[in-house]
DNA sequence: TATGAATGAGAGTTCATTCAT
DNA sequence: GATGAATGAACTCTCATTCAT
């Protein structure tokens, strides 16, 4: 984690528009968007952007090391209880998956679908375009979260048992993959969603 | 339909091993790679490449369209008796789904799966990156085997009266993709597969 | 003037195919137009023209000379007499340069004007575009035929005794190109043909 | 007009030394000849030919633009007052048309061949080769400046009062290209002018 | 002789990245 | 630290020309 010395006021300010910037470039135009879109858009020179990202490839990985901090967090929320740490509000989550504890990870999967489907998610489009990033602690997180989630829902009964981390990982990638391109809407996002659900139920 | 005269005996050789090498250099590096590489991978000059695929889209959709002849022909022969063709193998796999004539759908998600983990795909890679392509009646085609197999597959009890065809579409896609950039091994995918053709059965 | 063995009936017409299509292409689309397009004018395969025309210059440079070649007819047709041949009509034209026998060469600058402001004239095309074209002898010609009008002119007091071929070749190249590029209509070109023609007379 | 912010001094610089390349190589080489000789001659690279002038058409819009400024601005200095500025010497020439007011026309046309002769003029390779520039106003500067002229020389009695702007200026395109194309010697241009010199005064 | 597929140099253009200002 | 001009490799695409069929 070692950050060199803080950032000035105006760095930090910057690093976070252009952060803003690329993800909305990013998600639009896919991994092939010009990094000059992406100055343009945040309103700097674009050799600002490079002082702090000296390469395209650290600029997508900056933004998909965000959006998984975000989703952990809403993970971290939704498993939490009444209000732990970093939590807050956010939950209740949707009708008939449970009021109880359980639901957490189907309201969970509800959200990223969502999201994926609205935000052309970049988490995907940084997968492909063979952009090689680092991240395995921010998935590490990721993953502990969903474990959380899990084992919540398999103690309410409202996931079978033999259910693991891994498979549970995999459909929730999928799954987001398959919104982002397939341009579902909200029906058939949940007739898709409610197969895969009863399925972890078992 | 209207193909032009019958192409030469070499240009149909060259026009093959284009589309061939396009397969792997776009698996390989996604459709941004570039066509120069296809043409040496083919063996053929660039302009050889321009002449058969006038823009590199008409290239990428080339290959999407024989993608999905093959699934289509899978489809096909899957649906078309007890498990006739170049079936045989591979599956068996899971609990129960086997035999069946139902079995069907199950089997053809399974191979699709494992086809798209081992070939990076291209059906995906071309989904993304704002490629164009006009070939709605070949998806459409897709869909109808799709249709027959869910139609075979609830006839025989084994899904849910209420599942309908977009969503197994869906899940088609999503765990396509899925695959694809997740790196999945056989036991994953036999256990995330397995989840989702739980939930199919209701 | 070696030519060799005389064409075989079908290579004949090639030949005259590919030189029509010629004219009409570069016409239209400027020397830089493909020779493919020539070809598939022609109806004829790539080759075919390459054959007849090993370079694309020679393809250009025949052009020219059959121009070069008509304008000769046409200048001598007006010097030789009355009105043989092809003439016929057209004529008559502007006032006063009229029937005298030094209105052929004004005859034939308007011929000439017209004709480039219609036809992209390809005289032009040629002379830009770095094409360097051997054509000597047929230029030649060109300067005799435009010397004898010139020298009819001249006798029948049309034209000052002093004004010699050169310029009177300059003009007519200028106003060819004028036409050309200026899109002049029918008055413009009559009321600056006329300062030239008064010019003339001295 | 809106230029936007006044380039940094070195842009500047290049700006102005692609431009004058540019001159240099389309004349050279006609509108045809490669962007990337262009930037050689300048001595940047590529890039910087296409970050000043996105798209080869905007280069050569430019230079015509720059081109017909100066004719104006010629233009305009011979019409001002009897001879002054830059005028002077060269021309003096033929007969009567001298000194006397109307002359400026005279001259005007005679250093506008003089150019074109020498330059390749590129004012017409742009004519040409399908260039699309809007620059209809930069004409229209050169038109009333042509037009200036051409009263002054009718108040003078230099030339006849029914000659209009329009055939005025398609002499003027027409010695230009003419000129350009046909490589005429001083004495032939001379001669060639006179014609038409005298065509004019009616 | 005609055909048309293959060639490959070269053109215009884009874009990540560097560096003088 | 910020700027934005310069760089130059790489990319898509075109076209005159060659050569196997």
């Amino acid at each position: 984690m070692l950050e060199g010395p803080p950032l000035r006021a105006d760095a930090q300010r910057n690093r976070a528009r252009i952060l803003d910037a690329a993800e909305t470039v990013f998600a639009e135009g896919g991994a092939g968007a010009s990094t000059e879109e992406v100055a343009r858009r945040a309103g700097v020179a674009i050799g600002t952007v490079f002082r702090h990202f000296p390469t395209k490839n650290d600029l997508l990985a900056a933004i998909m090391k965000r959006l998984l901090a975000r989703l952990i967090a809403e993970a971290g929320q939704l498993g939490g209880g009444g209000g732990g740490g970093e939590s807050g509000a956010g939950g209740e989550s949707g009708a008939g998956d449970g009021p109880g504890a359980g639901g957490g990870l189907f309201e969970f999967l509800r959200r990223l679908v969502a999201q994926a489907a609205a935000k052309r998610s970049v988490v995907d489009l940084l997968a492909r375009s063979g952009v090689e990033i680092g991240l395995p602690e921010a998935v590490g997180h990721l993953r502990n979260a969903v474990a959380s989630l899990l084992a919540q829902a398999q103690a309410a009964g409202e996931v079978a048992p033999d259910v693991e981390v891994p498979e549970v990982m995999a459909l929730l990638v999928s799954l987001s993959q398959g919104a982002l391109h397939g341009g579902w809407d909200a029906g058939l996002q949940e007739r898709t969603l409610r197969i895969v659900i009863m399925g972890l139920r078992g």
